[in-house]
DNA sequence: CGATAACTTGACGTTTACGTCAACGTCAAC
DNA sequence: GTTGACGTTGACGTAAACGTCAAGTTATCG
């Protein structure tokens, strides 16, 4: 009945980062994985938490950001400060993720279009001076 | 029947950005205002290009990336590879920003359990140790 | 036992995107 | 004419997120 248990490596390679990465991780307190001597040994629990904090940087989150909403979710649980100061932050956030998405939107119709253009231009070639609107 | 200019501070101002930024990034060759003088004159078109490269960072591009975009984009109406690599680089870009909403749209549902979670925890108040899952 | 591989802890280097002076130019207002 | 307000060009500083050695430790294989 021993826990499933991972080394660095093998982290790192699931994940396709770099070991130093991880160590990174844990120097800026977002992990804290156990030892065996002085290496370290990652549980199920520790490889959740490395997943939130690539998911996090990849939702542009600061590894400082992750690691503030891990200390409120820790703390969040019986303080209830805490907790409204936690929703507030995911509020403020959802916010800034809604903006983000719009902006996304945005870009992808454009990408669109000019695709459009681009395969247009192609096939009927030669005709070299589209007018450039307005960029 | 002149045409419409800005200074420098008023786009700062206008777009909420310090004027250390804006030379910034006409240093990264991104920007290429008149001059009166000495002094930068905007005009409609620097402004439309400033909005790009202000969207772009929002997405997330680097200013390497977006000035990328702007060479190609001015190149592609005439050279049939710049055009090729211009559609393809706009195809990648388009798939990271797809995995980014994946994430996104991820992170929005789990904000609103969390909060669900919280409130009720601030409803019924004095039960102290929920079982917090595995974070 | 020695070699090799994998891991460890510093320590310093790097890139991006600006911030922050310093020192100077210029133009209108007093 | 000088005093601000605003603008300019360097030059150096900074924070985030690692990369890149260097030098030592531990485990394993033959």
């Amino acid at each position: 009945m021993g826990e499933q248990v991972f080394n660095i490596t093998e982290l790192a390679q699931e994940f396709d980062i770099t070991t130093r990465a991880i160590r990174f991780y844990e120097d800026q307190g977002l992990l804290e994985p156990a030892r065996a001597g002085q290496r370290r040994i990652y549980n199920r629990r520790d490889r959740v938490r490395l997943m939130l904090i690539l998911r996090g940087k990849r939702i542009g989150l600061s590894l400082q950001e992750i690691r503030e909403l891990f200390a409120l979710y820790d703390a969040a649980h019986d303080d209830e400060p805490q907790l409204q100061e936690f929703i507030r932050i995911l509020a403020r956030k959802e916010q800034q993720l809604l903006a983000q998405m719009e902006d996304i939107k945005v870009v992808l119709t454009e990408i669109g279009q000019l695709r459009g253009q681009c395969e247009k231009s192609l096939g009927k070639r030669g005709n070299g001076h589209n007018q450039a609107k307005e960029l």
